[in-house]
DNA sequence: GTATGCATACCGACCAGTTGGTATGAAAAG
DNA sequence: CTTTTCATACCAACTGGTCGGTATGCATAC
């Protein structure tokens, strides 16, 4: 069987990330993964030099995935309108109903789980992570910076600060979303931003 | 030596803290505190009924410290002033000194690596923690329905709202603070919402 | 002299990681 | 077209070490 090479390790990082979403990096133990794939100790060590690397690609990956969902999620507000403001205000709609509609019990964001654990990490995954939020981040700061070229707002506002309080919403509406069990706080937290917005710009 | 009975309890606590903070509850094993104490296992064992028992009264000894900070900040932003808006902007600030001129390299909130962490905990713990941000809340709440029954907002929102507003940008902000190891995300992003407080209210 | 506050010594379970090996398929040699 | 060769993909069994937890003993305080 050399070809099953790539769904099983797909397979692997699945089981890991659902484990590691739930109980933290260092509560995930290989057996756990290994359990809910039915694989083995020689599987996952081919596919991973050890645990460590296990945590590098599962963060790659999700950085991956999620990268491409906001990219997506532009796009598609690019497409449907030309007002960059606007263009916001989709966006964060767009992001209300992926984190009210999945299928996911208790979503969560990767890389605060891997910031609250950082002592379990190298160096490298670490800034990885960072790097990762940053570079949300600077997606978001060229997008308000698009929106402050063409409004001006009531209160002098950089677009740094409103590009890191939404992500700041977004990370702290998810600890009380799970927290609490539910799930409509983040959606909540992202209509007040809106709002936010709303005031600051009230042309828009 | 049977008279360090309550330091002997606090100083494992204190060690207990500073590994869950950086690592983790399930990254921080028995002997990792033990180590840090120059204690052993017999010392644990009589004060803790297992490490399930650490991460409840653990919590517990955060939520009453947690709880005395606000209730001070509180009672000190009321005496330095008679506005309630202009205390809950006090209250901030006196979060925002707290939080940057903090000793802790890397601050965060145990009630996240719990939330993060969940299926490590009982179902007593995790209810627990959310009803200790469920009171903190309910402080929040109180306090601006008092700024609501004072001033009328530009645009209509309630006290929860922006009782919950505060809580997961302080949340969030404390994720990204981590991250990112800088000093002062958590302080950006309360003076943001301040100017978004000085926005629905600007008649303070 | 009895309860408290610890230290010592130990246990079974589980941990990440290793070893030796097998099945498979694709490419190269005949 | 067949056979050899060899890397890939995986498995079963095992290892040393660490985990949470227990049993016991012994000072000290009351």
């Amino acid at each position: 069987m050399a070809t099953r090479a790539k769904p099983t390790r797909d397979l692997m990082l699945a089981a890991a990330k659902k484990h590691v979403m739930s109980k933290g990096f260092a509560g995930t133990s290989i057996d756990d993964i290994l359990k809910d794939t039915g694989l083995t100790k020689g599987a996952f060590f081919h596919h991973f030099k050890g645990k460590a690397d296990l945590a590098r690609q599962l963060v790659v990956d999700y950085a991956t995935k999620d990268l491409a969902m906001f990219v997506a999620w532009d796009r598609q507000s690019r497409e449907e309108s030309d007002d960059p403001l606007e263009q916001v205000i989709l966006f964060l709609k767009y992001f209300e109903a992926y984190i009210s509609n999945s299928n996911d019990p208790a979503p969560g964001c990767m890389y605060a789980v891997y910031t609250y654990e950082s002592s379990q990490f190298d160096a490298e995954v670490l800034t990885f992570v960072s790097d990762s939020l940053a570079r949300w981040t600077s997606l978001n700061v060229r997008k308000f910076q698009e929106v402050l070229d063409r409004y001006k707002p009531v209160k002098p506002v950089t677009a740094r600060q409103l590009a890191e309080m939404v992500i700041s919403i977004v990370e702290g509406g998810l600890v009380l979303q799970r927290a609490h069990g539910d799930t409509d706080t983040t959606k909540r937290q992202s209509e007040q931003f809106r709002n936010y917005l709303s005031l600051l710009f009230p042309k828009g």
